[in-house]
RNA sequence: UCGGGGAUCGUUCAAUUGGCAGGACAUCGGGUUUUGAUCCCGACAAUGGAGGUUCGAGCCCUCCUCCCCGAACCA
């Protein structure tokens, strides 16, 4: 997180920055402010989490107190080693670095001695009821719960079950322990809660220690207490557990003053999905290729599609916090991604979908073979630093398919018979033809050129309406560039009829082989991202040197008005 | 049905805590331009409804409507 971002960040004001005012005023927790990311380890961390993660780092970072990581692993039948990895990873890409990291399992041993001290304050006790019993007993919204028939049993006798199943001697899903509150309260999070239930999964830090797991209610709230964390954020749907969460740490010794929870909408976006369900949906069922699918909105995914870190952190500022349940237009997103590449990107040439053009007025050199050339342009215009390069130019070149039409449609100032428009960085060529295939196609293009342009500007002073890109066709480079569009249709995905899947976009990927680029753009590194121009941004793979993935495109007032035009 | 939370331009976040409803994205129009990009200028456009308190209400009170979350040994 950089200067910038923090002042951004610090204009402006919501109702957690607003509650550690109040919090600071009244030295609750002694001018003291800490955070944490709690993710647990079974899945991979996308947009929304980025989100949380931001606004968990830059509340600590304001108040100069620090965010820890920590994994919340309390349940070892769906967490896995390779998350933790693959979170800590993201993480670091995004651009934070925690404090600490910490796991739930670390304090085990702690929650299981209060787990104790609360069977010994008649607070909790063994259950030795089916889930669906128990389930049936808590009642409904409306509807009162009853009593457990071992509500009653003697503090001795829960200490001692409760021992055993410590000890590994109680089936899997034979008891439970839980909390002793009220089976009417209002609230169903505070209907004797579940605290530990017996698993015979291994954890994948514990292994078999334990046969029994705290559920995430009866760890949370302690491991904040444990780290002294003071303001614990987390999203919406834990609002009723808050209750829980002030009982539990109500009963306790604590070391220092009870952290407190509050709530904020988690970030949903148009076009696609946030929910680990759904995101899993997507990869199981092979509607992406994996979890890094530049289609997805995971982190690695965004990653591998050239979505800057910054950008990410700075929609999040922007977006802010709040309460109401908002879905956030992908084009705000995409808008930062813009403003990001469009300062740091280099300018490169790469036609999509080549059409030939040949300059039939090229002069040949002394063996009679067409000249050679090498033109000068700029790498980035909001950049001077990054100066310029040479691009070799010629009597064969590739234009893009779009930028020629046999008779030009209104509004359109490209390439057409009789037109003069702009070789970008090299001459102005005026059209005198084309060859057309039996459908009317355009197969090649013929043009003459004006040596008098050299560089792209005319010394009489005249003005053309469009400047086109080029690659030279000697010289280009054959690669493949992956065209991505949004993933579901909808903006909604799946409002209509329950399911995202009914929503999918068709035609969310398209691969085009043979495009044409210039030699330049062999040295991109892996993952970096550059603006084709005329085009977009687009990411090198990862892997591939000679795969490209579209990142954003620009925009596009061309197509708006085309679009416009077709109805 | 009960409990919790929410409702401000098309979208989203603000409104100095009761004092001229503002920004961004989107849309539309214009200017600059060797990217129909960027940049610049402008326009459009909102307090869910009905009452009440007040000199004055997005903000306070009452009632209503609509939306989200909650009945895992998930988190």
């Amino acid at each position: 997180m950089t200067e910038n971002d923090l002042d951004a960040s610090a204009l402006k004001s919501n109702y957690i920055r607003d509650l550690i005012a109040v919090d600071t005023a009244s030295g609750r927790f002694g001018g003291k402010v800490q955070t944490r990311f709690p993710p647990e380890p079974n899945g991979f961390l996308h947009i929304g989490h980025a989100k949380a993660i931001c606004l968990d780092f830059a509340i600590a970072a304001e108040n100069h107190g620090v965010c820890n990581l920590r994994f919340d692993d309390t349940n070892p039948a769906t967490e896995d080693v390779s998350y933790v990895d693959a979170i800590v990873e993201d993480l670091a890409w995004l651009g934070f670095e925690p404090a600490a990291t910490f796991h739930s399992s670390d304090y085990f041993e702690q929650l299981y001695d209060w787990a104790e001290l609360l069977i010994t304050k008649n607070l909790a006790y063994v259950d030795d009821q089916s889930p669906d019993l128990i389930a049936d007993q808590r009642g409904g919204f409306g509807q009162p719960g009853v009593d457990s028939p071992f509500r009653s049993r003697p503090i001795t006798e829960n200490l001692e079950l409760f021992r055993k199943m410590r000890a590994g001697e109680c089936a899997e899903g034979s008891r439970v322990l839980r909390a002793k509150i009220d089976m009417q309260h209002e609230n169903m999070q505070m209907r004797d809660p579940v605290m530990y239930r017996i698993r015979g999964e291994s954890h994948y830090r514990t292994g078999g220690d334990w046969p029994i797991y705290p559920t995430y209610d009866w760890a949370h709230g302690q491991g904040d207490a444990i780290e002294g964390v003071t303001h614990s954020l987390c999203t919406l749907e834990f609002s009723d557990n808050r209750e829980l969460y002030d009982w539990y740490l109500a009963q306790l010794p604590l070391p220092g003053p009870a952290p407190y929870q509050t709530e904020f909408a988690r970030l949903e976006l148009t076009h696609t999905v946030t929910s680990k369900r759904q995101l899993k949906e997507l990869v199981t069922a092979g509607v992406v290729d994996g979890w890094e699918d530049p289609r997805l909105p995971t982190l690695r995914a965004l990653r591998r599609r050239g979505y800057p870190a910054s950008s990410i952190r700075d929609f999040c500022s922007f977006i802010g916090v709040a309460r109401t349940n908002a879905r956030h237009d992908i084009e705000l997103l995409e808008s930062f991604v813009r403003t990001d590449l469009n300062r740091s990107s280099l300018r490169r040439m790469a036609v999509l979908r080549p059409l030939k053009l040949v300059i039939t007025n090229w002069p040949t050199d002394t063996s009679g073979a067409p000249a050679s050339d090498f033109r000068t342009l700029t790498n980035n215009p909001e950049n001077e630093g990054d100066g310029t390069r040479t691009v070799p130019f010629g009597k064969e070149l590739w234009i893009e398919h779009d930028d020629f039409k046999m008779e030009p449609p209104p509004k359109y100032f490209r390439l057409s018979p009789g037109r003069e428009v702009r070789l970008r960085g090299g001459y102005l060529i005026t059209c005198t033809g084309a060859l057309l295939d039996d459908d009317g196609t355009p197969l090649e293009v013929h043009c003459t050129y004006d040596p008098l342009t050299a560089g792209g500007a005319a010394p009489d002073g005249r003005k053309v309406k469009a400047t086109i890109h080029w690659v030279e066709a000697k010289t280009a480079v054959d690669a493949t560039v992956a065209l991505y569009d949004r993933l579901f249709t909808t903006k909604v995905p799946g409002d209509a009829t329950g399911n995202p899947l009914d929503d999918l976009n068709e035609h969310s990927r398209e691969l085009l082989e043979g495009c044409k680029l210039e030699p330049a753009l062999r040295e991109t590194v892996p993952g970096e991202v550059v603006q084709f121009e005329r085009l977009g941004y687009f990411a090198t793979d990862a892997d591939d040197p000679l795969l490209f993935h579209r990142t954003v495109g620009l925009r596009d007032e061309w197509a708006k008005l085309e679009k416009r035009a077709k109805g």
